[in-house]
DNA sequence: GTCTATATTGTGATAGAC
DNA sequence: GTCTATCACAATATAGAC
């Protein structure tokens, strides 16, 4: 099959569960049955592995990042968006989110950093004010919606129901105020 | 002075800013003016130095997860001391919370894991119920609580106002439902 | 495409002098 | 208490055979 898509599989689920510093080039490729060379035969080093698995979730991220800068979206369909785009890559969040060093990797090589994009939706559901308690308001119910979603997830089967859905939204328009 | 606690003061913002693994013993040396071997005499590990800056944050923690499971606090007391919580320890939720790593580190050397005791609060929240609907109220109110603190902190002085407090408490509480 | 072997660097940690 | 010197090891990455 496609060994480049197997590796990213692979690494993926490992970075997820033991960090992407965590997690060694001979990890992966003993999980792949194979050896740290040939892994680099398919990827030039380990953080273009780390860009693979990451360049379309934060390409659909930057993307619903600029829906929020034009100023269209409502707030109940921004944070809608937000819940299902959390839900859909729910295995990666604690790979970004995470390590500092990530961090530092993912802002050398990316337009905007995922803290900018994620500054852009609070924004947003701000709805561009600058005072501080709409700001913590939109903070806050930006967690709200991320972390309940998460915590749907996790009672569930992996995947996110309707009902939970509405539950997450409803959740996070209250917190907004 | 107490070298000792230049040490963990250096280390603790070190982590905060590249965490637990992107510091390496030479970095804090470094930032003490010293050797790697000068550390190991006031600390005999890497791991011990970790250790001794969350001990007492971790404790405080835990004795707010022993109030939740009491049921003795209301939600509103619980998400009180949880944001009071979160904003005296600020500089230290990256490190505990980032690296897998870590986390495995301190689920051997500790009694309860900081996932559990997060657990407790939350259950807490849900007041015992275990419909997931409750459970993801609450653990959005949880991450609203969280956030909220963060960034009042961010936009302040670093300080958290009462004002800004009474904001975030009766954003969480709203989420709570 | 994958292997063996290896270069290179960084890291946690120790020995022993001062 | 702090130093110099060093060990042992793990990690990323490369060279070159097959």
């Amino acid at each position: 099959m496609d060994t480049k898509a197997q590796i990213l599989a692979i690494a993926r689920d490992l970075f997820a569960r033991q960090g992407y510093r965590g997690t060694s080039i001979a990890d992966i490729a003993r999980a792949l049955g194979t050896t740290p060379a040939a892994l680099y035969y398919h990827y030039r080093s380990k953080a273009d592995v780390l860009d693979a698995i990451l360049a379309e979730p934060l390409a659909a991220y930057a993307e619903l990042a600029e829906r929020a800068r034009s100023g269209k979206l409502g707030a109940e369909e921004l944070l809608g968006a937000f819940i299902d785009f959390t839900a859909e890559t729910r295995q990666l969040m604690p790979v970004v989110s995470s390590d500092p060093a990530v961090r530092a990797l993912l802002d050398e090589r990316l337009p905007h950093t995922p803290a900018e994009m994620a500054e852009a939706i609070i924004a947003a559901l701000a709805r561009g004010s600058a005072e501080p308690e709409r700001l913590i308001e939109a903070r806050a119910a930006y967690a709200a919606a991320k972390e309940g979603t998460v915590a749907a997830l996790d009672l569930g089967d992996g995947t996110l129901s309707p009902e939970h859905r509405k539950v997450i939204l409803a959740t996070a328009l209250r917190a907004l105020g």
